[in-house]
DNA sequence: TGTACATCAGTGAACGCGCGTTCACTGATGTAC
DNA sequence: TGTACATCAGTGAACGCGCGTTCACTGATGTAC
């Protein structure tokens, strides 16, 4: 008699963990087939269980992509505090690691990267969504600020980390998007993140 | 009688001009619901016609998609160039306005513009999207190389020109998703994009 | 100028499909006594 | 320890829906003679 619940294979009627198996399979599915290809009925053959289950879990198929995507954001910023705990403070050390992150995050699990940037409406009702957004962005205007020897952050700051917010976007979705050859463009990730992090906050160019 | 082939009331059993009418329609429809969203149905309903009329015309879905993604590339290039036409050669000027076009279409286009650039796989497919986004790119390459002073394009170009639409690219998709509330990040977009120029591109730092 | 005919753009009905969601139900579980 | 019962997670069948695509067809058009 099997009794492990991790696996799909069920040896009594109630489950016991579907929720957290349906989520599981749903950021499968996410990252597998992409946000919008995404179906209940396909999450439900993953975690062996009938159509009408998750029903009793979620209120609907939006509630489900929901989690998956706070979920990711919660991840990303996770992330990003790890790698910032390596790094000494008021250094452009951190403004490129953040960078990092957030394009490891990107290349690492795509389909739950778009499913956190895409669709304006969708996520602007989620209002938990947007203050994660915005405590993340928080934290990196205040490196900013920190690597201009501040402890406020002022305009330019704010300026600054949105620029650099903008790079990492847009480089993240080229290379979820295999816009960038290797052949067309040839890069080195920590190199160009260095590269900009210096042109955009600039210590070290007026130093060097 | 009417005979305005405009409007989509149609007084003859034959179209004359089915095919433009459908390639619109779906364009509006891509712009209104999203490129995930477009159905080929409801684009028949908005021509004004059944739902196999558009098999005469196009092998399937994809392949309308196709000419609305290619269409809208082709649209960008042009404005761009238009752009360009505008400014003297060999300034920091003909950055700028490339980066305003690629922004004001991503603005005005949302979902050609994602059509565009979305789905890597769909697109890798067809050659001559690639082929024409590669052109583009290496317009930006070339006007990087002139700021430069230079008649060819060295890696150093290229490595710049790659900064600069990442940048816009990512800053495309900010804009178009909504995280850029005014609240939260208030910039001048021309401001903006002369900034980047001059730290990417750099003629003026040394200068001023 | 009139007629026969080939062409082919558009019709309308139908197909099979997978989807999201609801419904009355059933079977396992935990608790009160 | 044993029994009655409330709870509720999961079932399975069904719903209506819109979709992409195919099919045999039909009606308008242009051309050959």
């Amino acid at each position: 008699m099997e009794t492990d619940e991790k696996t799909s294979a069920r040896t009594s009627y109630h489950h016991g963990d579907l929720r957290a198996q349906l989520l599981e399979a749903t950021r499968q599915l996410v990252e597998e087939k992409g946000p919008d290809r995404f179906s209940v009925s396909e999450a439900c053959r993953r975690a062996g269980v009938s159509t009408a289950a998750p029903y009793k879990h979620f209120k609907d198929k939006e509630e489900m992509l929901h989690h998956i995507a706070l979920a990711g954001m919660e991840r990303q910023r996770q992330q990003m505090l790890e790698e910032l705990s390596l790094c000494s403070a008021g250094t452009l050390d951190r403004v490129v690691a953040m960078g990092r992150v957030y394009i490891r995050f990107a290349r690492a699990e795509p389909g739950v990267f778009r499913l956190m940037f895409g669709l304006s409406e969708d996520h602007a009702d989620h209002c938990d969504m947007v203050q994660l957004g915005d405590d993340t962005f928080t934290v990196v205007q205040s490196e900013v600020a920190k690597c201009h020897g501040r402890d406020t952050i002022i305009e330019s700051d704010v300026n600054e980390a949105f620029l650099l917010w903008s790079f990492v976007h847009g480089l993240s979705f080229l290379l979820i998007d295999g816009k960038l050859k290797d052949a067309k463009v040839p890069f080195d990730l920590e190199t160009t993140l260095r590269e900009v992090a210096e042109r955009v906050v600039g210590t070290e160019i007026s130093g060097g």
